[in-house]
Order: structure tokens, then C-alpha cells, then sequence
DNA sequence: GATGAATGAGCGTTCATTCAT
DNA sequence: GATGAATGAACGCTCATTCAT
């Protein structure tokens, strides 16, 4: 005999162990598209399948459902990254690249590429948000690159910058092109190839950072 | 013909015509403080000294006002841009420095700076909105910084990258540091010093961007 | 026939008649503690260690399980005082004082106390409910000190006074204390001692009524 | 030319001046009828004949919205009693009668009289309004109460009983009285009346507290 | 032209009640 | 019998917009 004629047509069913992860992905994708404060409770139960109140029985408040939306899916991205940086061995130019497309692949062409807009765009009215983001997400990022570009300078492949500036400017155009693609992207003709975006990025940062074995004319005069 | 009659006229049309100016301003103060969904209208009359009922005197709707305040703020500066543009002469390494400077001492550092983040936050919400700031500003800054490079490389100064990809990649740390300072700034202890970030920023790109007189082992390989 | 057949089934059902009153035990503590609006089933069945669908097994709604909660604890009070009304010989002042600190000491000094403030919350909304209460309750209670007052006037001991009102009067600072308790006197520096109030309140009462022997000037002119 | 056809054809109408006390005047019904609670906002607002925004156009929550009925009906009922007090010249008997009877007929009598059942039934609940409510009706009314006896005692009219605790059991009737008729009045066949009942008890009351001129064998010993 | 009182749709959150398991 | 996931109707509060004055 057959589980049950049809779930879809009962009211009541049981899903307890599903539950969570179908409300998170439901979440992710409404907070995505309209951002945090216009994200309607009522929406996102709706795409979930479920009414409101049941949104409550998993999580207390709309700013906890967004916390776990961050738990469940940015924070193990970081957390990989931080595997990754473990695990590798060779140079680190190599390590920045692998770091830097696999953060692309994995976040950047799913749903949660459209997170870091949000919290961009809602840090001033909800600081306790944005506390909790910039701790949990934004410095472990940034420790990340960071700890590459000073394994590098200790190894001599890059020259002495200020790592927390250098840092900066490696993720700065990642994130504006994860903020790009989800506001003005629409309005392109041509829209931008992420790829080739980031491999120029990435070839003029390296070059940028590359130590020159013997300082030419153009070499950059004390870059701190 | 003179301006107008008499002394008393015109002081009462001066006010009239003042009046949407003040309004912007005020606007501007609240969207940049609040935010697009949190400004309330109450505090954008309340900071312009008139009741809420004047705003609709002069503007149909929030979304209205907010055009209005990028049409007045925004776009000129944009146009400011198009003139040092043409006024300029000399090495386009130079003129890519006195734009990027001058916009953000322009731009950056005061209330201005705020839109940016505004405009990302809103763009899917209103998308009306973001093909007018796209039209408006993005493509015309972009346009600026996109003729400098390509004059630079007509002039044999850079090396032939791409110049819609050099172009956002040049403008991408700006971006960043604008939207920084309006969202996560308040959450690092160390904050962020702007004009040594844009300088690293600068001798990084136009170094990578330099064409060397003699291309070493270690220089980008056909960038394109 | 005996009680139960078996020892194994003896427990089984004992458990079973025992979870209404584990029940309402609970929920005397709930609703005591937040009120009747403010008592949420959940807590009730947290705290009876049942799931919220067990309360349903065995009352229909949220009231008809607080009409037993009234049931299982104040009637039998009142059914105990009109034992000791029965079981009395002696002067009647004697009897009232009993009756008076016997309530307290059962009722007043218990989780039972805080049902009248309760009903005195409710009965407007509940009139169902005000009914019950007022003719399991009330009109026993008050039947009860008034056939005190009736004997000790008929014996001669009490002056003649209107029973229905010197009813009400001995019982109001009763009823006061009661509420006060479990309203306001968290707001009291100095808080009320109980002893001291009931005893005054008894002596002043008991020599109000006391017939006297030569009616003074100061006596209470034909008080009906 | 009349002022206008019809206000209340009008959607829009202008009332400022008249607005406050007619949203007070529905609030304290509604309160009195539901109590704190249970009282809905929108009930309120449309006893009023207003609509729910409008409430929060002159208070900014429901809990202000409960102060300002408190402070608008059972504050000045209070200051009135203690004007009666320094007014009065004779004896403390004939004030304490002043009071305690002007206190019924005006408060009593009105609906501002279930406004104390409403404080017992919810003072548990929102600590904060029965602190306020404490502050400035309870100790104040109970403060008026006891200077009275303490100005019989020194005065030689009344004997030496604990004056907190011979205010309460002077009030305590005039309370229950209060709460009685806004609970279980319905209920009873034969209803209490009020002029009878306060009657007995001020004769009963006063003539317990008279100090005797020679202390028969029924006087009170010692009652402190 | 200017005002500001009034509106009403909407949102986050709660909780008594239901019912598939 | 017992469970607890699910429901949905409320409720307090907000705010862009309207309009009589």
C-alpha cells in the first residue's frame, strides 16, 4: 500500500525534518528579491506552501528567519573557503584564484549572490543585523584574502602592501559585481561576462601584487 | 524686462522658488539618514519646515521626490565630470586621478555619497527608477571614465584591456568605499581612510594599466 | 466488584484518572499567575508535561477548563466551611471568626486565592461563567455568613441588622484583601500583613454587630 | 450662508479641539465594558466614529491612550476630594461621610467607577500601568483617607487604630462595592443598593472608630 | 498656496483550536 | 489515548496619500 493517496490535498501534513530547509529556500528567494524590509512574512509562507503562523513555529521573528537564511547558506560558503585555505599548498597566487572563483561559482551564480546587496542596503536601519552579518560573513571573508596576501608577502610572491587595503581592493570588485548583478543588470544591452570580468580582475590584481624581481622603472615606488 | 517688480513680489516669489530646493535638500538629508523605505515623509517635511501636505504640492509621491533628488544632485555633478573631461590636457593617467579625486571629494564626501547604496537597494524594487539612474548617471560616469582609458590607450599610454571591463573595474573600489561608508563603516574599529584607499587603488590600476616599454616575463599577456 | 483487576492495568488507569487533576492543578498555576486572557494553553500543558492536544481530550475549550478549575478547588472550600457552620455549637462570634480565618487560612493563603480576582476580571465577559460562578461560589458563601449573622441575632448576640448588607460588609474587606494580594501589593513598600488586617477587621465587625447591653448615645440607632 | 451642509456627510472633518475628549470618552466605555486587554483599538476608534489611525494621531499607543483616561477621569475626582479636605472645618466624622459619598456619587455612579476592577484584574499583568495607576489615584485617595483619621485621632473624635490599616477597612467596602456592581451585579435577583449599603457602612465604620467617652465592657481593647 | 487632520491598507506577531499520525 | 505540526483570525501599530479648510 502506497504511503498516502495525495499530500498536496491535505491541510495537515507532517513535515517536520523538511520543514526548515523548504522555509529557509523560500526565504532566500523572497529577501532576495525584494530585500529585508520589504519581504512580507505573508510572501514567503506562500512560497513555501505553508501559512503564516507555521513560519513562526520554526523561527521567533523575521530577523531570526533571515539570521538562519545567513547561517544556512553564507556562513558554510566561508567556512569551505577557510578549508580550502587548509588545505592548499603552492603558491598563493593559485590559492587567490581558487578562493576567489570558487566563492564566485558557489555564491555568486546562486540565489544567495543577492544576500551582500541586502545587507549593503539595510545595515544602517537594522545594526544588530548588520553586526551580526559583518562578524559571522564580512570579516571571515576578508580574514581569508587577507591571510593569503600575507602568506604571500612572507613568501616573497607579493610585495609588502597594507594587507587590510589590499584585502579591500581584491574583494571590492567581486562584491560590486555581485551588487550589480542583482539591481542594474537589467538596464545593460551588454550584459557583463562574469568570468571574464573576474579573470582581467584577477590577472591585473596578481600582476598588481606580484613581486618584480628587479624593480623596473614602472614598478610601484612604496606601495605603503 | 527686469527679474521682477517690485521688492516685496519678489521676495514672496523668491520663496516660492526656493521652495523645491529646500525640499530636496531635506529630502536628501532623510533618504541618505533612513533610506528609501524607512524615510518617512513626516521627517522629510518636518526637516524642510513645512507640513506634509506641501511635499505633494511639489511632488506627486515618495518615488517622485526621490527622482527629483537625483535629477538635482547627482547629474550635475556627472556634467561637472564632462567638462574636466574636455578641459583637459595632458597624460590621461593625470586626468583619470582628477576624476576619480574630484568625484569623491565631490561626491563621496558629501551627502551625495549616500545615493549610490540607495539606487543598488531600490533598483529591483523600482525598476522605472533604475533605468532612469542608469540612463542618467551610471552610463555617463561610466562613459567618462570609459573615454579616458580609451584615450589613454589611443595615446599609447595603456595597454588595449577591454575598456567596458577596465572601465568597471576602475570604478568598482569606488563604488565599494561609497556603499561602505553608508552601511557596514560603524561595525569595523580600525574605519576605513578613503584617500589612502583610492591611492593605493589608483597606483595599483594605472600601474596595471601602464603599457611598459619593454614587456617583462611578469607583464599581463594580451589583457583581452 | 473490586476497584481494578490488575496491578499492571491498576497504574495504567490510575494515571489515566489522575491527568485531570494534574490538569487542573496546572492550569490553577497559569491562570492564577497570568490571568485568564493572558494564560496561554501551552504553558498550561508545559507545565502538566501533556502536549497541547491532551487538554482538548478532556476539556472542550479554554473555558470550559477553567469553569473546572473552579469546580475542583473553590466549591469544595465552601462546601468544607458549610460543615463547620453545621458542626457548630457555641457563641456565634466564635463561629464568624472561624469561618473568616478558616477561608483565609485555606483559600486566601493558597493558588486558590487568586480565582476571585479573576472572576471579578471575567464575569462581564463570561456570563456564563459569572453565573456559575456566582451560584457555586458567591451565593453559598455569602449564604453561609449570612445564616451566621441570622443565628447570632436570633441568640441575641448581634444587633438587627439588615443580613443581606452585614453580609456584604464583613465579606468586602475579605474579598479586598484577596484581590490586593494579587494586584497591587507588589507596588507597597510596606506591605499588608493579613493577621493583623483580618483580626482588626474582625474585632471592629464583631463589635459593630455585638448587641449592647444599655444602648448609648453612641450606639447605632436602629441600623435597618 | 450656514457653515456647512452636513459634517457628517464629510469624510474629512476638521475637529481638533473636540477630538481628544470624544476619543477619551470612547476609550473609557470600551475599556470599562471590555477591560484593558481585551479592549481592541479598533473598537475604540469606531465608538468614536474615527478610524484607527486616528487614534494614534493624538495618543501614541494604548497604553497612553489608558493613561490619559485615567488621568483625564480618576486624577481629577482625587484632586476634588483633597480640595474637600482643606476646605473642611468640623469634625473628621462629618468629612470622612463628605468624602466617601462624593467619591461614590461621582465616581461611583459614572462609568469612570469600572475603572478599578479593570486595575485589580490587570495590574498583574502590565506592572508598569499599575505603578502608575498606584502612584496617582491609589496612594493618593488612600493618603486623603488617612490623613482624615489621623486628624479624628489627634482631634480626640476617634480612637487610636493603625491608620493604614483603618483606611483600608474604611475603603475596602467602597471598592468592593465598585468592582461588585461592574462583575456579578447581574446575577443577583435582588440588586445591592448603593445609598443603603455605604450608609450602613459609614454608620458601622464611624461608630467603630468613635472614641468612647467611658469605655463600656464592650469597647474595643487595645485595638492596635 | 499651504495646512494638518483623517484615512485605510498593510505588516509582524500571537494563540486557541484542529487533525493527521 | 496522545501528539505536535499546522492553521487563520486577530490585534497593535505605521505611514503614504487625500482633502476640507
Amino acid at each position: 500500500m502506497p504511503k498516502t493517496a495525495s499530500p498536496a490535498l491535505t491541510r495537515w501534513t507532517r513535515r517536520k525534518e523538511a520543514r526548515p530547509a523548504e522555509l529557509l529556500a523560500a526565504a532566500l528567494d523572497i529577501f532576495v528579491e525584494k530585500g529585508y524590509a520589504a519581504t512580507r512574512l505573508d510572501d514567503v509562507a506562500a512560497r513555501a506552501g505553508v501559512s503564516k503562523g507555521t513560519l513562526y513555529l520554526y523561527y521567533d521573528s523575521k530577523e531570526s528567519l533571515f539570521k538562519a537564511v545567513i547561517r544556512g547558506g553564507l556562513v558554510p560558503a566561508i567556512q569551505r573557503g577557510e578549508k580550502v585555505f587548509e588545505a592548499h599548498s603552492g603558491p598563493m597566487t593559485e590559492l587567490l584564484e581558487k578562493i576567489i572563483f570558487g566563492w564566485w561559482e558557489e555564491v555568486g551564480t546562486s540565489q544567495l549572490g543577492g544576500i551582500p546587496k541586502l545587507m549593503f542596503a539595510e545595515a544602517k536601519n537594522f545594526p544588530e543585523l548588520a553586526d551580526f552579518y559583518y562578524t559571522e560573513v564580512i570579516s571571515r571573508g576578508y580574514g581569508l584574502v587577507r591571510k593569503v596576501l600575507e602568506a604571500g608577502r612572507d613568501r616573497g610572491e607579493f610585495i609588502a602592501i597594507d594587507p587590510e587595503y589590499g584585502t579591500r581592493l581584491v574583494l571590492a570588485p567581486l562584491v560590486f559585481l555581485l551588487l550589480w548583478r542583482h539591481s542594474f543588470s537589467m538596464c545593460e544591452r551588454q550584459p557583463i561576462d562574469p568570468e571574464k570580468y573576474l579573470g582581467i580582475h584577477m590577472r591585473l590584481a596578481i600582476d598588481g601584487l606580484r613581486a618584480r624581481p628587479a624593480a623596473g622603472a614602472s614598478a610601484l615606488p612604496e606601495a605603503r
